[in-house]
RNA sequence: GCGGAUGUGGCGGAAUUGGCAGACGCGCCAGAUUUAGGUUCUGGUGUCCCCGACGUGCAGGUUCAAGUCCUGUCAUCCGCACCA
């Protein structure tokens, strides 16, 4: 009888032996096949490892330990994107630095990963924080800054009320902060911006060259959010000013009885002698400024506004003298911040010229715009009316022809425009790199000399931010006074930091030559290295790191920095795991389960089975702790097959087939993200085994090659006791041959009508006649009436049609 | 409101191009081993009026055949927020 499975002993042993041999370091020979797995680092946050965390590790942990038995060289990398909020708030509130406070976190996250077992090349560790790190990071802001694509602007931005900094907008949630949860409201802050805005079309387009889940491509398109419409200038009664408005449906001009425009626009104070009830104007502008955008712009809520007295516009068009509103639903930060209002068409005009009695013209023929269900927007099928010289056309007829009347006549030009808008880079914080830019009197926003670099963060006192909103270090006078690297003048350094997205955005290109001090990596790793060919992560980054990785990467390859222009040649996405209730798993619902407690009790390779078996891999999942169980006893089952071990070295005849349709079906599982079907076929497997109460040395070698990459400590150890040679991380991945896959007879369902009435063995490659036959005598006496039709599927399923 | 999913036994979940619904696991039931419990092994386990019928959120449809395709509808979850 063999040992019991002592899962703690073993597992020490061989993750002592991993490291011993460098059994994972990647290697630097460029000549063999390479392979890039790469799963996102995560933020190591004080409350350590989640069971979140293993779930995308032992995926691409299974993919990469598999592609190292099919010979390739392997790159799996791991590291810490550790700037950021909960770190720095941790700080302030315990009065330990950042720095202290991230060290101990790392430490605590990098044992949890240890006692794992997975496949990461720690020698190429990186970490946001390390200033040879973030050197780059602020190298790459350089070149961004020096091809204009960082700016400062003073544009109103999200103010968390409780954070104190500005969000970029992507940041907030539901109108409050993503991170604090607190209100936030609308500052006008002198901020730096990256212009992304300049890369929305090749974000786009660049997607059709890539290999990422529907799911992800779909959400980057909404969330860049590209319309083609056109931007109409209204003139102004009595005044040279126009009134430019951006509108997706210009068809629908003659349509348009009023506008609106936003509460922050221009023309209020440029016009505010003129205008008869300014200070109702500014009133409501005040009672807009409260509220967060997601407040203006909740649908259900009812339209507010006030009219302009004292200024009109002119259709241009028709002539016709329209009023001018003003309304929180129409932001500065879209399009032109004005709008023209077609009631009859669009719903929230409808609204809005209903509660204050405004007239609606109909302009596309089809509905009854008396009623707001009628709204009519259909942009297929409609044809325009009241219109003059668009009557009769279809919508997409009148579009072109408008387009090129007012084109004709200067009042118009097609415009794109896009929902996405340019990343608000500032934080008013102190754990951040710091934006290495001086402000001259003279010379205005000035670069530091790459030599420079990095400029480090200095140590402060206090890391609160000010009550004025600026970041700790404006306070470090001998600091921030500097001198220009331009003229020599005096001089400030920029005080705000960037923020945590930084870091984040470039990462994947450090791994590949992480200690190089010329440049962020060597352009020999990098055309090796390149692009990573497989990014799994999280849903809730779709948005926003894939998208600003995206485009720096998109960046930098415009500067010949990077060979590719994406980073990642495909991408998918895991699931959550919930808590054993359903619901998400946090410290007040009291259903945390700590990763530390599985693997103490039941082993590093059961919580990494179960990690994998507990669902589908894209859907989320709630944990259970009877599941956790069930992966144990498959692997104590596993453990006792070698008291079952009998000679030989082929696969015995009753379980050829088996074996080689299992190998196909892991094989392909585990490169389809169905974990979870490839276990159950290698429990199926062993139940077979136990069934026939032996199993040879060949099938047990290819079942512990097979569960290698998943449960990695046990199946080595197996090895070893089994008299394998070498290790079984080092052995080649099992083959299989199609041809060995089929049975030769197969169990085919025999249904009269549809129904299945009996079940036959028939050869796999019976004809249709023999198979029919067979099936005829099998029913007997059941099949009545006249046949009407026989429908045979090879190995599915015989059909008799009788009446 | 828009966009994206998801809905299958007591539970987690399986099901190529439409082709025997419920693989695999959990739980449960029974038997064996055990002083007993636990462990382990073996067998069983969708529902019902059980030689038959009914079953994949609901209602229709297409088809010899539908979890899968089509139309409509309901519910839940996620993302976005009046985007002009």
């Amino acid at each position: 009888m063999a040992q019991p499975y002592n899962h703690k002993e073993l597992e020490q042993k061989w993750q002592k032996i991993w490291d011993d041999e460098k059994a994972f370091a990647t290697s630097r020979d460029y000549s063999k096949p390479k392979y890039y797995a790469l799963v996102e680092f995560p933020y190591p946050s004080g409350q350590g490892l989640h069971v979140g965390h293993p779930r995308p590790y032992t995926a691409l942990d299974i993919v990469a330990r598999k592609r190292r038995m099919q010979g390739y060289n392997v790159l799996y990398p791991m590291g810490w994107d550790a700037f950021g909020l909960p770190t720095e708030n941790y700080a302030i509130q315990n009065h330990i630095h950042p720095r202290i406070v991230t060290k101990n976190n790392v430490e605590r996250f990098k044992k949890q990963l240890h006692s794992l077992g997975y496949s990461f090349d720690w020698d190429r560790e990186v970490n946001t924080t390390d200033p040879g790190y973030y050197k780059w990071t602020q190298w790459i802001f350089l070149k961004l800054f020096k091809a204009g694509l960082a700016y400062k602007s003073e544009m109103p931005i999200n103010w968390c009320t409780s954070c104190k900094v500005g969000l970029a907008n992507e940041e907030v949630v539901n109108g409050v902060c993503e991170r604090c949860g607190s209100e936030v409201v609308r500052k006008v802050k002198s901020q730096w911006m990256l212009k992304i805005t300049e890369y929305a079309d090749k974000l786009i387009q660049d997607l059709d060259t890539v290999d990422y889940i529907e799911r992800v491509k779909v959400s980057q398109k909404n969330w860049i959010g590209k319309s083609q419409g056109a931007e109409v200038d209204f003139a102004i009664s009595g005044k040279e000013d126009k009134l430019r408005v951006y509108t997706t449906r210009p068809d629908t001009l003659f349509g348009a009885t009023y506008m609106v425009v936003s509460p922050e626009h221009p023309l209020i104070d440029k016009y505010k002698d003129e205008i008869k009830n300014y200070a109702a104007l500014v009133e409501y502008r005040e009672q807009a400024a409260r509220k967060s955008d997601f407040e203006r712009t909740e649908l259900a809520k009812d339209k507010t506004g006030v009219a302009i007295e004292g200024l009109a516009a002119i259709n241009p068009v028709n002539n016709k003298e329209i009023p001018i509103w003003i309304s929180d639903y129409v932001l500065m930060t879209y399009g032109t911040g004005a709008i023209m209002a077609v009631p009859a068409h669009d719903e929230r005009d409808w609204d809005f010229a209903k509660k204050f009695d405004l007239p609606i013209i109909e302009v596309v023929a089809g509905s009854d715009v008396s009623v707001q269900e009628a709204v009519y927007t259909d942009v297929a099928t409609g044809t325009l009316v009241n219109s003059e010289f668009l009557n009769g056309l279809s919508v997409a007829d009148a579009k072109a022809k408008i387009i090129a009347f007012l084109e004709e006549k200067g009042i118009g030009t097609a415009k794109t425009n896009f929902k996405l808008r340019d990343w608000v880079f500032s934080r008013q914080r102190y754990w951040g790199e710091p934006i290495p830019i001086v402000k001259c009197e003279k010379c205005g926003f000035v670069a530091i000399d790459e030599k420079e670099l990095p400029l480090e963060l200095p140590d402060v006192d206090s890391y609160m931010p000010t009550d004025n909103g600026e970041s700790p270090l404006a306070a470090m006078t001998d600091w921030v006074n500097t001198t220009c690297p331009c003229c020599g003048g005096p001089a400030q350094r920029e005080t705000d930091t960037m923020p945590q997205w930084a870091g984040s955005s470039w990462y994947f290109l450090r791994y590949t030559d992480p200690d190089n001090t010329e440049a962020l990596a060597s352009k020999e790793a990098l055309d090796y290295w390149m692009p990573v060919d497989w990014y799994n992560g999280g849903m809730e980054h779709t948005t926003l790191h894939l998208l600003y990785s995206r485009f720096w990467h998109k960046f930098l390859y415009d500067e010949g920095v990077v060979p590719c222009a994406e980073p990642y040649q495909k991408r998918t996405s895991h699931g959550m795991i919930l808590g054993s209730n359903g619901e998400k798993m946090s410290k007040s619902r009291g259903n945390v389960v700590n990763p530390d407690d599985i693997v103490q009790d039941y082993g590093a390779d059961t919580l990494r089975t179960y990690e994998m078996f507990i669902g589908a891999f894209d859907l989320s999942a709630s944990w259970s702790e009877d599941g956790v169980k069930g992966c144990r006893r498959f692997l104590d089952r596993v453990w006792k097959l070698q008291d079952l071990l009998v000679d030989g070295d082929a696969y015995s005849a009753d379980l050829e087939t088996k074996m080689h349709q299992t190998i196909k079906k892991v094989s392909s599982d585990f490169e389809n993200l169905k974990y979870n079907t490839a276990i159950a076929s290698m429990m199926a497997l062993i139940n077979d085994f136990y069934k026939k109460n032996e199993v040879n040395r060949a099938e047990y070698r290819t079942l512990l090659l097979l569960l290698n990459p998943v449960a990695p400590h046990i199946t080595e150890e197996l090895w070893q006791l089994t008299g394998n040679e070498g290790r079984a991380y080092q052995a080649s991945w099992p083959e299989y041959d199609e041809a060995k896959t089929v049975e030769a007879t197969v169990e085919i369902a025999v249904q009269v009508n549809g129904k299945t009435r009996a079940l036959i063995n028939v050869a796999a490659d019976v004809d249709k006649d023999t198979a029919i036959a067979a099936a005829k005598e099998a029913l007997g006496d059941k099949l009545t009436g006249n046949i009407i039709k026989e429908i045979y599927v090879p190995g599915r399923i015989v059909n008799i049609v009788a009446k």
